[in-house]
DNA sequence: CATGAATGAGGCTTCATTCAT
DNA sequence: GATGAATGAAGCCTCATTCAT
């Protein structure tokens, strides 16, 4: 943004009022929640008239589908980074479940009001974030078979299949989200993982 | 019914039209959530008329909080029930887990609608579920304690105190509220915490 | 309405309620069009706040068909009536014209804003008018064959079969319709039954 | 197209858009009605930008105003040049009536939305169609009074004055335009005036 | 001239709440 | 207490029109 001409930047306004319209969407949707965020009040908070609104998106729905999958885009990327570093078996776990459940990600779904996010779009979030979670379940799996083969891990020790204990990492990484703020969530998703995989350790 | 007086039958009617409309104002908030369900919607399933509601609830917010209210007396009925038992630290941990995170809970606060519990009642949640979730974390802390007085668990050894083990057991367990049905709850919930305590483990 | 008791005119006004918001509502139809008509106007002209209209009719077109069906309802009593009359040829026809085209029913088709009609219902005119229209027609076919069978008539001298003698006496008087005023309607419908009687007659 | 210099063509093309825009417009008007159609369709229809449909017309109603206008002028010459024909009295007739009530007219008048063109312009029926529609009235009335004169025709034996048996003629006729179809059309306009010239005969 | 992004008034509908019976 | 007709604020969306480029 810094190094940008005027006339880049005009440019760009254009552009990207779209994203003005997403970002002040998502602000109030997270605040506030789908049902009590009013298109007058989008408006308002990108700044432009509401029927400037459909022009970017026809709905209000298609609106909150647009923000869902801006949002997935960016998990999907940081967990397609995660996957890339080479790091022992612990710090990579950590580095894929902040990659998912981590900031952006969890803005959307540990927000009070994402659970409207199935509500106005039904199958919605299957459809957005499916794709997403189906590359993350892997990549943990993966993690798990490879820490298996080394004999780093034991899942068989605690009664698990290798699936299982990727499945039960996932789901008790997931708690982590309903921590009321950004450290707690690092704090609890960090020592979580050491739990779970201490209990999975050979 | 068949077997009461008629004054038994009235007093009963009057006590239970409260409740009458409490349970399946309940229904209808799971199913459909808060915002989608109308107060026409649950006098119809009551079987009351409109304005019936508001002899017994000052408003939707009031109804909905009357709800929770009567869930969180459920819930910490079950607390202090699991509380009582004399199980092994495993066993007893996975009832009081079962008892908080179960299933009349779990129905309202992993409904995709439980989210807007907060939405409508603002700082509802911490009102209505906060006694019952201290008492809780008690409870689960204390048994943290008693097991490493009794050297089962060992928390220093994975680097925390006994206030964080304690904290870290709940958040993974939470993790198991996100499962889809009543079964893969149980079957998550006794995975996560077999690994977390033998995290925990000496 | 004049000898009704206080009570009665109560009860009465609940139930007129609707005949009020249809009547209310067709003035303005008429005057100003469909589109042009809000519901707010309706509701002002029928002194009911505008969720009142809800109660009634479940949408703006539906408030619109009980119009037209209202309407219908009374041109077919009036065909009805026109029907059971024992009069000359000429006089009987014009009596159905009369019934059909005339007043209530005119005021809808032929008001400037009547082709709505099939704007907003689709295939409502088909529907709503279609079996008064058809009873109609079946009755000047009828008397068409009346006249011809005594001698009065003699469609085949026009080169016409009785059905099209019915069915060009009917498609003229119809043009009748664009009359500005009643009077000069039934001036007309009565000059164009008189010419085109004529030239059927023997 | 093809043959035309560049110079021509820029001007035609100028002088084109006006009609381009009318003719899209017309179109849609009358397969969707006015209210249905937007300035955003008639613009994409005739493949100009919104905004120039502005350069052109001052607003929809006066683009509208000016396809009434464009029609009337066509029936105006369709008029006159039926009344140069020299035929017999029915034909001349029929080629009035072909004239004014026939192909652009009724695509226009009789269109399920023609209806709206009181409506956008009120008053504007009167000020666009009148002066046609008393050139059509005159040439009528003409008529009336040649076969009156040559003694083919008799109003009086039906009651009417000249001027009746004209207005009746045309009102007969115009009955025709309800007409689902040209063929229709062109069918009941040959009945109708065959009738009602044979209503009038001496 | 031409463009089309932007505007904002205005329309239809829903629903929590009230109140006369 | 019980009723349900009535209310009216508030929400989503459309579209004729304008104006900077």
């Amino acid at each position: 943004m810094s190094g940008q001409s005027g006339a880049a930047q005009k440019t760009a306004g254009l552009a990207d009022k779209r994203e003005v319209i997403i970002s002040s969407a998502l602000d109030l949707f997270r605040h506030y929640g789908y049902r009590r965020t009013s298109m007058e009040d989008i408006a308002r908070a990108a700044a432009v008239a509401k029927g400037t609104l459909y022009l970017y998106f026809k709905s209000k729905d298609e609106l909150f589908e647009a923000i869902c999958r801006t949002l997935a885009e960016q998990v999907a990327e940081g967990v397609t980074a995660a996957e890339a570093l080479d790091l022992p078996l612990e710090r990579k776990l950590a580095a894929l479940m902040e990659a998912k459940l981590g900031f952006v990600y969890r803005w959307i779904l540990s927000s009070p009001h994402a659970a409207e996010l199935v509500d106005s779009g039904s199958r919605l979030k299957e459809n957005v974030f499916g794709d997403v979670h189906v590359q993350f379940q892997n990549a943990v799996l993966q993690l798990v078979r490879e820490g298996t083969q080394r004999g780093e891990l034991d899942p068989k020790a605690s009664g698990l299949t290798q699936e299982a204990a990727a499945e039960t990492l996932i789901a008790a990484a997931c708690g982590a989200e309903k921590a009321p703020d950004e450290e707690t969530f690092r704090r609890q998703l960090a020592a979580i993982i050491k739990l779970t995989l201490r209990g999975l350790r050979a």
